[in-house]
Order: C-alpha cells, then sequence, then structure tokens
DNA sequence: GTCTGATCATCAAACCTTTGATTAATCGGG
DNA sequence: CCCGATTAATCAAAGGTTTGATGATCAGAC
C-alpha cells in the first residue's frame, strides 16, 4: 500500500484523496474501489467495474427501499411480491413460467409456494393436460393483496424516478436494454 | 380483464400485442408487465415502473451471471465475495464499516463472517480501543482468494460493459448517480 | 463513582436461495 | 406396447437475510 496517484520526487508516498475506511458509506465506496483497484492492479477494467459495481449497488439501494418500507410491513417478502406480481399480470399460468418470469429456479419457486400457499395467497392445482404440470393462480386475497401493494409500490417508484428528467429516464432505459442486449454476446449463465 | 388498448366498436375485445404468458421471459416480461399495469391500473406512473423494473432485473442478471459463473465455482458466495472485496480495497476495520460499505446489516454480517472465518478468509479480533468493537482482517487465504477471483470477476464486468460505447457507460453512470442522489429526496429508507 | 441511555455484537426464528438428488409423468423410438 | 431419455416438481443440506431480543461495554449526567 502507501501508495500516490501522483508523482513524487521524494521515497515517501502518501495516499491523496482517499477518504478514511470509516468513512465511507455503501454508495461512496464505489468511487474509493474503482480508484485504490487500479493502484493495486493496473491491469484492471475500471470504467467496466464502475460501471458493474455502480448498477448493483443502485438497485440493491432501490430495492431495499421497495421492500422494507412497502412490502414487509405488509406481509410480502420481495420474492413473495415478485411472483404475486407475475401471477396478477400474466394470469394463472404454469409454475414453470412463474418461475421464469419472476427471476428464481423451480426449486426456488417450490419453497417460495409453500409460504405464499399457507398464507392463502396462491393456490397450486395441477394442470389438466400435463399431469407434472402445477397451474398457479392468485385467491382473492392475493388479488387484493396485489392491488394494495402495488400502488404503494409504484408511489416509490415514482419518487426514485423523479431524480431523472423525462429523457433521461428515457435514455437511462435504452442504456440498460442495450447493455442487456449484449448478454448473449457476453456468454452470460442464466437461471436454470 | 378481456380489455383492448385500442378502441373497438364491437362488444368484443381481444387483447392484442401480448405475448402468451408462457413466452414471455425474465427480460420481456418488463415491457408486457409495464403494459398490462397500465391497463389495469390507469393511474400507474409507467415510466417510473419501467424504470425501476428495467433496472431491478438488469442488476439481477448480472449478479447471477457474475456470483454462478466466478464465485461459486471458486467457493464463495456473492455476499462472501462482498465481504472479502471490502476487506481488500479498504484494508484491516471494524465489523460495523465492512457492513456499511458492503451493503448488509450488522447481524446479517455476524452470520456470514462465521462461514468466512470457518474458511480461513477472514479473522475476527477484538479492538483495543473499544471492547464491544469488532476488528476484522483478510488472511492470507482471503487474500489469495480475492486477488484470483476478482480478475475473473473483472474479465465479465469487461464482457457485460463491452455492450456499451464509452461515452455511453459514462451517461449511464451519470444517470445511476444522479437517481441515487435523489434518495434523500425520495426519503428512501437504508439499511440499519 | 454510579446510574442511564446509547452502541456493538450476537442470537433466534422464519424465510428464501443454491446445488444436487429423487420421484413422477410424458414422449418417442423400436 | 415398452423402455430409455426428458421434463416437472419436490426434497435435502448448507448458507444468507430479516426483524426483534439479549448481553456487554461505553459515555455522559449527576
Amino acid at each position: 500500500m502507501n501508495s500516490s496517484r501522483t508523482p513524487s520526487t521524494t521515497l515517501v508516498t502518501v495516499t491523496h484523496n482517499a477518504l478514511p475506511p470509516s468513512d465511507l458509506t455503501f454508495w461512496s465506496f464505489v468511487d474509493y474501489a474503482v480508484r485504490k483497484a487500479e493502484q493495486e492492479l493496473p491491469s484492471v477494467d475500471a470504467d467496466a467495474m464502475r460501471v458493474i459495481l455502480t448498477l448493483s449497488r443502485a438497485a440493491s439501494m432501490v430495492i431495499y427501499d421497495l421492500e422494507s418500507s412497502v412490502h414487509r410491513p405488509r406481509g410480502l417478502t420481495w420474492p413473495g411480491f415478485r411472483v404475486i406480481f407475475a401471477l396478477w399480470l400474466a394470469g394463472p399460468m404454469e409454475a414453470k413460467t412463474t418461475a421464469e418470469i419472476s427471476g428464481m429456479s423451480r426449486a426456488a419457486l417450490s419453497a417460495l409456494l409453500n409460504t405464499l400457499e399457507r398464507d392463502g395467497l396462491i393456490v397450486r392445482e395441477r394442470a389438466s393436460h400435463d399431469r407434472r404440470a402445477l397451474q398457479l393462480s392468485l385467491t382473492e386475497a392475493g388479488y387484493g393483496a396485489i392491488l394494495g401493494g402495488f400502488r404503494a409500490h409504484n408511489r416509490r417508484e415514482s419518487a426514485w424516478a423523479a431524480a431523472l428528467e423525462p429523457e433521461e429516464r428515457q435514455e437511462f432505459v435504452r442504456l440498460l436494454n442495450k447493455l442487456m442486449a449484449g448478454s448473449t454476446n457476453a456468454k452470460a449463465k442464466f437461471r436454470n
């Protein structure tokens, strides 16, 4: 360590422009980490690191806010919300589809459904055409839960998105789509 | 249900432009959900919904790829990686700080440290100045793990980020920063 | 000095996730 | 018609997260 980002004529080098670790926050750490990683590992792709680190931390903050301020108080976890949300918008469907569009493995959904079923939010039925398959649907209670929950959810989405101008929101979504479009190219690994 | 996005002169309305749910994917569901939510709930802020849904799903895909293709095969979970990563770049520090900059509650870190300590990657010591506090540091094995792991991690970050032009990467990061800068305004809830 | 309220860490219960194995049903040759 | 391969769902073990409670330690008021 004991390195510097600026040339020095002395043998003693000091790290400038770096917050002491104890003053770092979840968010400010992004900047700190990118600078520090460049020092430690000159071969690092700092731009890519900043893009991905920023993306993952921003999403983490938004999701934590939504889950803890909207859904947990109403008795739903974040994964539980995602499943109910999918069933609300895409209608009764096979469990395999629900797992795919709500972003979890079939095994994870299986466990999650036990809770949702116990709480009376969804119904599991055997599919008629294929006795291996499971047909999922919302109960009245599940429908009521998502209606109220989603309104509150969307109000918080509004509050977050208000930080961007309309054109910025559009550009932001375009960039995210472009990033994901490259996933095939990047040979990314997907669930299941 | 049975609604239409286009005016109809008959009593029978049909939903056009909508993939059958069974053809939806985790990613294409974003578009489907925004359209459908607008139909179901005219008061919805569709732009905000699209921004947040797109953000959270993109991050989910990237993180799943990084965890499953880089870290799990090397014996680290995603949270485990985050902690080792923080300790690597910010040096030995108090557990409270580690929790903050790696984005988890103190209780969650406590549980996670049991695994990391058992695997010989980190060391827990009582702080000298405050006997309540915990001082964390990497072992040699922990240092070795992060060096190898991070190189592979950064290579996948590169592959993802390559989908964007350099100026687009910069703009993307700027937009994420602006979005997070608004979190105070949005009265977002943070961990602990 | 001692009490009182904050702070640090851990524990406990409930839940969700991952990987890998198991069971049940379906499909498609032969 | 039957057998092997595939596919759907669940189970099992290990791990991480949340909220809320508990035990130590510290810091400031008196």
